[in-house]
DNA sequence: TATCTTAGTTAGGACATATAACAACACAAC
DNA sequence: GTTGTGTTGTTATATGTCCTAACTAAGATA
């Protein structure tokens, strides 16, 4: 076996293509007809392949399947974190609308791939807890980031309830954010939540079902996370 | 065969029965492996019976997934009704605890039905729009109607967009809601989607995760919302 | 060149959905 | 009661999964 660090033998440069093609038909199984269509042999006879052979690959379908979870948050992750990095410079308040519209965008573009990340993961193996547990902090760090430097006007910005404000307190300690105030803390919370509670039942269609655009529902959601941080009314 | 209206005959009431035992271990099964563990051969064995069977009671597994579907939506929307009926009399902000507590009761007692409710529902074929339109909406006008009757202390309550305000009118004439004002049916929508976003997060044990308790999340978002109601601050 | 590793093959077991053909029983009509 | 019909079960079978085992071909390496 050649050292990894040397440039990629032929043999690697293969198995990258194959991996690659096999998450491809993977993805686009599971984008026409949900995670229940994942299937190792429908995947190799697309690739003009025998069953059994994916299994060099991957080896159960439970593992393609954690693995396209894995990847998904990571990616949502990525998607994040490139909105902030293009959003440096501009006011917070704005940073925030960017952030989230980042997650909205892509939530939209690949529904699949959302409902991968944040629905049950049924017949998806063990997850990682080392890739994912910091996948899913990652977009909460950029909220939590944009929020803080929110001017926070007229006070409101602690939490009342002293038993919240200890849970939170626990959690910003294990997640590295523990620089942030409760107030924050909570409204991060509260932001990844609406948003989800949206984005969540307008990929399922309920929206378009009732004839009403969730976006203008997403938009008006940011404005009052921004007024309740800014003290605004 | 006999007259529906008579007394149910002994083979209407096995089948009843069978329909009934069968039901009980779907829900069995996907409580305990999710939707994907719905095995009509699994069933017919754990009932002793051979796999065919149960063919006679339902076409095929995806109706079967159907029915679990449409009855936990229909489950859902008497349990909040039921709650409601309960609440009568009580003042609304209270009637309107009492219906989102409801709801949250109900997601928790069984996260497996909340999933099959609010998830995307692969592999459950058609589901009957007779039945569906009426179930996901009675629990909606419940809401509505607390919401209502709560003092909008402070105006505030209309809508400025006017596109959404058109859209929330039409959506409410088409559910005969057409006598709330907008910012009552947006408030709704808000309401709903903020409960389900706490919730569909709830059940996947991500606050269990991060050691937050939902409870204080979701009452704080319920005491924010009829702050929003009643112009409160 | 000889050897080891990797990537593919076919064969087959265990199970799932689903259909077809058949047996046993309940029920209604005579 | 006997007869005929519809319902509920059975077994057998076709098809299609996941996955393992055993084998082959080809690349990588000594």
């Amino acid at each position: 076996m050649p050292a990894s660090a040397t440039s990629p033998s032929r043999r690697e440069r293969l198995r990258a293509q194959t991996l690659a093609e096999i998450r491809e038909h993977a993805y686009a199984q599971i984008a026409h007809g949900g995670p229940t269509a994942l299937s190792l042999n429908g995947i190799a006879k697309a690739m003009g392949m025998s069953g059994p052979a994916l299994y060099r690959y991957f080896a159960s379908r439970d593992e393609l399947m954690a693995t396209l979870v894995t990847e998904s948050y990571e990616d949502l992750a990525d998607t994040v974190d490139a909105a902030a990095e293009q959003a440096r410079g501009r006011s917070a308040e704005q940073r925030l609308r960017i952030a989230l519209d980042a997650v909205r965008d892509w939530a939209l573009k690949a529904p699949y791939r959302y409902r991968l990340v944040f629905g049950s993961t049924y017949g998806s193996g063990e997850l990682d807890p080392e890739r994912i547990i910091p996948a899913a902090h990652r977009p909460m760090s950029v909220i939590l980031a944009a929020l803080s430097d929110i001017d926070a006007g007229s006070g409101q910005g602690t939490v009342s309830d002293p038993v919240l404000r200890r849970q939170l307190k626990g959690w910003a300690e294990n997640t590295n954010e523990a620089h942030h105030d409760p107030g924050v803390l909570l409204l991060g919370l509260t932001a990844w939540t609406r948003m989800h509670g949206i984005l969540s039942l307008e990929i399922e269609g309920i929206f378009t079902q009732m004839g009403i655009d969730p976006e203008r529902l997403y938009q008006a959601e940011i404005n009052q996370l921004i007024a309740q941080r800014s003290g605004r009314r």
